[in-house]
Parts: structure tokens; C-alpha cells; sequence
DNA sequence: CCGATAAGGTTGCGAGCGCAACCATTTGTG
DNA sequence: CACAAATGGTTGCGCTCGCAACCTTATCGG
């Protein structure tokens, strides 16, 4: 345990959590863009559009930004981008013509279903230098941290 | 402990780590933005420029580049502006004419001085929420993963 | 029923960042 | 000793992002 007393008068920045985990998302993310990137050509908020189109279909944009905690401008350039590649479709809402109804396309779930199991599984290959113990001690604290942050949705 | 089958055909952002490491990072930042930022109008790579000088006195910007995982021009835009504000001063060192000796000047380390306690502190608030246990577990694990993706120095 | 306010979504713009190219200096090699 | 390669650091450039402003459509209040 890595006890420490607040009155230090020095701070090793290799020892100070919150930087530890701003670079341990970094780096998981530099792991886990061998899949998203390299093989389908999508960037972070692209993938993560798929990803919620994915499981929740005729969503919109703003249920998107909620989920994804993305900026709304950041998640329409998304939207967009994918759109130009026919990969989601989008369709004005009856009852609202202000929203779209945003869903994924042919091809879009084409490559979804490709995508999924590949994401999962590089997830599992990473969680897997944890031992179960730890694994389970470890998202204990975080979900304790997310809740403290109010990070859930 | 949220076993999940490598096989699903859904993906839930929600419950994907990578992306919840992510957001947990985001959140940690802005926590601590607080002390840094708005006490002290310092940005991110400024604030990790001002800790690694701190408590390594004469160092280049090589090896600050290296231990705070920034980027070069990154860090020398930091330095740039933190030379700017007479917070840290810069040397040429005599045997490589090449390379600066970066230190911290009078108010740079009144500053610092200050602004360590305060980041420190924010850093047990935020950690606080978590059980002796809880926490032990959680460095356990994060260390485990640091180690993984080989993100020590 | 009309005007004010709000909500979904897009776009112009400035700030920050990484890449590549560059300058200055040092090190290695014939 | 000279020249090529490498190293510390800075800068030009293009890209991405968030903020603010905007357009369009819905909702609320008188």
C-alpha cells in the first residue's frame, strides 16, 4: 500500500495517480486501435458511434453524446463522416423533425458484427496479465471511482 | 466479477474498460483541474512540466519529455510559455551546447511550493472514496497493467 | 394563435497538438 | 581531419476539438 503522507513537499509525477491514469488510458487506447484503426479505418469517435449504434439502433445524435460523453459537434463530425462512408443511415423523425434517427446500414452491421468479437477480445487479452483477484479488486475501485466522479450514465 | 463470454455479438460501451479508462482519466483531470488550472492558470503539459522540474532540478527537455510520456514540441511550447511567465529559467549547458538546463526561478518554486500540497491533497480527496482495501486492490491491479503496456520509465 | 424560449443539430473559428522538416551541435568513421 | 550520421531542440503546417453562434423545429405562456 502505497500510503502517503499530504504534506510532501516534493511530487514524483510517476507516483501521482491521476497522471498513472491518464497515461494507462492512452496506452490502452494505443492497444486497442490496432483493432478500430488499422483494420476498419475508424478513429476514436467514429468507433465509438459504431459502437453505440451497434446495441441501441435508431438512436440520436444527443443519445450518443450522453452515452459516449462526447462533445455534440465532436459526435456529429463523427456522424457525418460516417454517413460519407455508408456505413449508418439517418432519417428524420416523424414526430420530431428537429432529431434523426441515426442507425447502422447493411455494410454498417456488417462490419459491426466483425468488430465486436475483435474488440472484446483485445480487451480480454488485455485484462488477462490480471489475475482473477486482481482483476476483481481492480473494477471494484473503479466502478467506487466512477460512481465518486459521477461518471455513470 | 463481470465475467463476459469473448463471443458476444453486442458491445456495450458502458462496460467496455478501454472506454471507461478512458472516461475515468477525463474525469480524474478534471477533478484536478481545479488546483492547477484555476489556481494557477497553468495547463496540462505546463502543470507536468512545473512537477517534473520540481522535484528534478536541472533537467532537459528530453528528460521531461521522456518521463512525463508528452511529446517534444509539447514540451518545448510548455517551456516556451513558462520561460514566458519567469516561472522557470533556462541554461545552456557547457559541455552540450545542444541542450538547456531547465530550473525553476524564485516564484517558479514559490509556486511550486504551493501548488504541490494542494495537488497532493486533491489527490487523497479523490482516492479517499476509496476503502483501504478497496484502494490497495486498485494499485495492485493498475500496476499490473502499467506493467503490461510497459508504461514505467 | 402568436411571440418568446428551448431543444436537436450543424458550422465558423481559434487553440492545441503531432508530424515532418529544420537548425545547431556533437559523435562516429574512414 | 573531414564528412556523414545522430541528437537536442524549435518551428511550419495541417488536423482535430470545443466554444459560441446559428438554423430549424417544438414547446410554453399569455
Amino acid at each position: 500500500m502505497t500510503a502517503r503522507p499530504t504534506l510532501e513537499r516534493t511530487l514524483e509525477l510517476a507516483a501521482f495517480v491521476p497522471f498513472r491514469l491518464n497515461r494507462l488510458a492512452a496506452g490502452t487506447s494505443q492497444y486497442l486501435a490496432i483493432v478500430y484503426q488499422e483494420r476498419f479505418g475508424l478513429d476514436i469517435p467514429q468507433w465509438r458511434v459504431m459502437a453505440t449504434v451497434g446495441s441501441q439502433q435508431d438512436c440520436t445524435a444527443q443519445y450518443i453524446a450522453a452515452s459516449t460523453r462526447m462533445h455534440k459537434t465532436r459526435v456529429s463530425r463523427a456522424i457525418a463522416e460516417l454517413e460519407a462512408r455508408q456505413l449508418i443511415e439517418r432519417a428524420s423523425s416523424a414526430q420530431d423533425r428537429r432529431e434523426r434517427q441515426v442507425r447502422l446500414s447493411k455494410s454498417g452491421r456488417r462490419m459491426y458484427t466483425e468488430l465486436v468479437p475483435l474488440a472484446l477480445a483485445r480487451e480480454s487479452s488485455l485484462l488477462e496479465c490480471l489475475s482473477p483477484e486482481q482483476l476483481a479488486g481492480f473494477l471494484t475501485g473503479l466502478e467506487t471511482l466512477e460512481r465518486f466522479l459521477q461518471l455513470e450514465d
